[in-house]
RNA sequence: GGAGGGAUACCCAAGCGGCCAACGGGGGCAGACUGUAAAUCUGCUGGUUCUACCUUCGGAGGUUCGAAUCCUCCUCCCUCCA
């Protein structure tokens, strides 16, 4: 029991209520397990695998978890965003969405103990009336307790009425799925305890809420996002997740251990002495890089990333997964500026003359400096551009 | 419905007739240092057939030898009053 309880809170940012969490796992009965998803962004990255992980350790312990998709709000919009403007979504792109969802979970998920539900299967039954008398159990000074309505509203910024509705329909997904507990960000707090108090008003137990932290994108700042462009892709290639995770600053590894690994506080613990008593901290961050290869590819390319790896940084050879490019041009010798622009090592001319100035660019691992280089037609040579581009470029 | 303010490069933000491809900051990229670390320092940060030329300052016209800067109309945002 304690056992159960140190793995569900681990990283955890809260659990409310926490006595009534150990009461329902007291039961021995597999609990219900739901986290809500934005049918918007199928390609998932490791800060959306935090929750997931955290349904893992619940799937573990014998539980079962609901991957909810909130393609209901999703096909509304949300014409209130306050940066971008949610577009509405068809039916189709709700459904493929969902597919490469299936596909990118089930890395970590265990699809036995997986309910893949979408919220629109009762909110497409409701009707005006039902919706209203949905509305009617919350009231409004309740909804501008959560603290940006209370500050947009403090500051006479606009709310809209809909978007009061939003804490509601997710609230009411639980009532509809009976769960015992919900996971979400910590952004999430408010929706989820709105959940509690619909499932009270519908005579069911209030869910356990249990809420997580938002992962740290690559800079170690900002949250993890797509859009700005500090993410580790749960798709992407077995070199580049590796070399992500190896880029990342000591202090943020020991972040990434608590919320990404599955390895036991136990075994953290042993790392921390190792970095304390003077060990490499790069050392233990193979260890991060290679579990998280593993889980998204497999343990040899895990092994075959880490060594690459070495292989390249360490002892400075050249990647050997080289793309091969044929630049051609009308004459028998091409501007050097032209040919990383034509092999896309750069977006463009200008932007090479600049890197060539700046000495950022080899020809075969030898340094080229002069703007002014021509490359003669029939040449063939491994062009770099900085630390990590490469081509093998061919002038015909 | 009335009054006023604003729209500048990836973001924030100066500029208010020529010295503006546009100050400054953030971000990004590159170099040095390294553990592809982080932090720090330095440089760069519209495009091209690159000592020159071309396209950019919400959109369309106009004034002028010359406009991001002045005028007219349009679109969008915000604030105040009703």
């Amino acid at each position: 029991m304690k056992e159960q309880l140190d793995l569900i809170a681990r990283g955890a940012e809260e659990i409310l209520k926490l006595d009534e969490l150990t009461e329902r796992l007291k039961s021995a009965k597999p609990l219900r397990i739901k986290a809500g998803f934005d049918p918007t962004a199928p390609d998932l990255h490791v800060g959306h695998s935090v929750l997931i992980n955290k349904m893992r350790q619940f799937q573990d312990l014998g539980h079962q978890v609901i991957f909810l998709i909130g393609d209901f709000t999703g096909m509304i919009g949300d014409p209130s965003g306050k940066n971008t403007t949610r577009r509405a979504l068809t039916r189709e792109q709700v459904r493929d969405n969902a597919a490469t969802y299936q596909q990118q979970i089930f890395k970590i998920l265990d699809p036995d103990r997986t309910e893949i539900r979408f919220n629109s299967e009762w909110f497409d039954q409701m009707s005006s009336a039902d919706m209203i008398r949905l509305s009617s159990q919350y009231t409004v000074a309740r909804m501008l307790e959560r603290d940006d309505f209370s500050k947009r509203y403090q500051s006479n910024q606009p709310i809209s009425i809909h978007e009061f509705m939003y804490p509601l329909v997710q609230g009411y997904d639980s009532v509809a799925l009976e769960c015992d507990v919900e996971l979400g960000g910590t952004d999430q707090k408010f929706n989820l305890l709105v959940g509690r108090q619909l499932q009270q008003e519908a005579g069911q137990k209030p869910q356990v809420v249990l809420t997580m932290p938002l992962l740290e994108g690559l800079d170690g700042v900002q949250k993890m996002s797509k859009s700005l462009d500090n993410y580790i892709g749960i798709d992407e290639p077995a070199s580049d997740i590796f070399g992500k995770v190896m880029s990342i600053s000591d202090d943020l590894m020991w972040r990434y251990f608590d919320l990404l690994s599955f390895r036991s506080n136990a075994e953290l613990e042993t790392f921390r002495a190792r970095v304390d008593s003077g060990e490499n901290p790069r050392d233990i961050k193979f260890e991060l890089a290679l579990e998280l290869v593993a889980r998204f590819h497999d343990a040899s390319a895990a092994t075959a990333a880490r060594d690459a790896f070495i292989a390249r940084f360490q002892q400075g050879a050249m990647p050997d997964d080289i793309e091969e490019v044929i630049v051609s041009g009308q004459t028998d010798t091409l501007p050097l500026s032209y040919v990383l622009k034509q092999a896309g090592l750069t977006p463009s001319s200008s932007e090479a003359l600049r890197m060539i100035k700046q000495g950022a660019v080899r020809i075969d691992g030898e340094r080229v400096s002069d703007t002014s280089i021509q490359l003669e037609r029939g040449t063939s040579a491994i062009v770099q551009v900085g630390k990590r581009r490469f081509a093998k470029v061919t002038i015909a």
